[in-house]
DNA sequence: TAGTGGTCTAGACCACTAT
DNA sequence: TAGTGGTCTAGACCACTAG
């Protein structure tokens, strides 16, 4: 479809509600029906690239609102405009037990990576993070120094995840966690654990725990 | 659009994999051009009512795979195969206070419904949910029996669901909670909220909390 | 080879918007 | 009133599938 892509690349970078060339204007440019300029628009509509309004015409299309998506803790406090920093508290290579074994679809007692942080949103104690990787999928992650984002990092290796199981739960405080979060033993934290995957392979298995008073996890969902 | 209504109920209760009348065929029998039957088809094919194959012929359609989608406890519950009882401990008809005005973008102190329930799965006392309705929208709702499951009650209207912003955070048991859900007062426990659109239209508001032994919050997602 | 969906032409009338 | 997108006609040729 060149008419497509003519359209999309005039259009890139456009602000929002800038006026796109009307359909009788592509139809004398390109000498070309004008059922067939509707197709090639009615995909850039479809993509949200443009948006058709009756009598005015055709525009570059605001953003759409949100996408559920499956991001990272990193990502999704970006979004929020909050600045996080992490700390490493455990970082090594261990075999897999039997459970993470399974979540990872790997055999028991192969490499995996091991990674506890303790996380703070604008200075403050957040979370405390624990997350497991299949030591094959990356290689030299122990070696270097560990992200701040994990899915950055795992983007870079081309294993963005694209699919995730979550599960989310409220636990209480044990000794480890109550002394990371600075709050009293058995106090009330939202459990996050994540299974990830990149396609069809699982690429990450993580159990994070926040303080009650300093995150809510967000969610939108459409039919 | 007439012909999208008729193959929509000619095609209705079919098998999956069950064949459509051709293009050709609906244009001899409504007398209409093709262009106009491939429009009507091609809302069916959006709508995942049909499926087409090139030089095969179009078909109804398999159901889709998965998907997140918007569903209600009940449903949820359904779908693991837990038995779901409600007992009502509040249904009254109160003016919209300003948070839950604004929420489902009613104007202050119009009239909402205010339903409180204790829900148990496979007996066990599990969780309380509070919702609010906009009570224009769901006419007779307190003088009837009040429903088990509230979506199922919202698509009997018209106004399932189809859009959410969820929120998820760990919160302690106040007196009434800890009382309905016999738990200790400060007991851990996970909170749902939800604001509900069916289209752009908010028809509930609503803050569940589950008791955090009998619950976990499942969620799948996607890219 | 007959039938299917995919794509295209060269017009037409309509309801709507902005001036 | 001029211009826009929405819808429609009555054909046409193509690539593909199935018998």
């Amino acid at each position: 479809m060149v008419i497509r892509e003519y359209v999309r690349a005039l259009v890139a970078g456009c602000d929002p509600g800038t006026a796109a060339p009307s359909e009788r204007e592509l139809v004398e440019r390109f000498g070309v029906a004008r059922m067939t300029v509707r197709q090639a628009l009615d995909a850039l509509v479809g993509e949200g690239v443009l948006e058709r309004f009756p009598g005015r015409g055709t525009f570059v299309a605001h953003p759409r609102p949100r996408r559920t998506g499956v991001v990272g803790f990193s990502e999704e406090m970006a979004r929020r405009g909050v600045a996080v920093t992490s700390r490493t508290v455990v970082a090594d290579r261990i075999p897999a037990p039997p459970g993470v074994a399974r979540a990872l679809e790997m055999q028991v007692d192969q490499p995996v990576v091991r990674w506890r942080r303790m996380r703070a949103t604008d200075g403050y104690a957040t979370c405390v993070a624990d997350v497991f990787l299949p030591d094959a999928l990356v290689p030299g992650f122990l070696e270097a120094d560990q992200p701040v984002s994990l899915y950055a990092d795992l983007e870079a290796r081309g294993l963005r995840p694209t699919r995730a199981e979550d599960a989310l739960v409220a636990v209480t405080a044990d000794a480890a966690e109550s002394s990371l979060l600075e709050v009293p033993i058995g106090s009330a934290l939202l459990q996050h654990s994540r299974r990830a995957l990149c396609g069809t392979v699982p690429v990450e298995l993580s159990r994070t725990v926040y303080r009650a008073d300093r995150h809510t996890f967000r969610l939108h969902l459409y039919d």
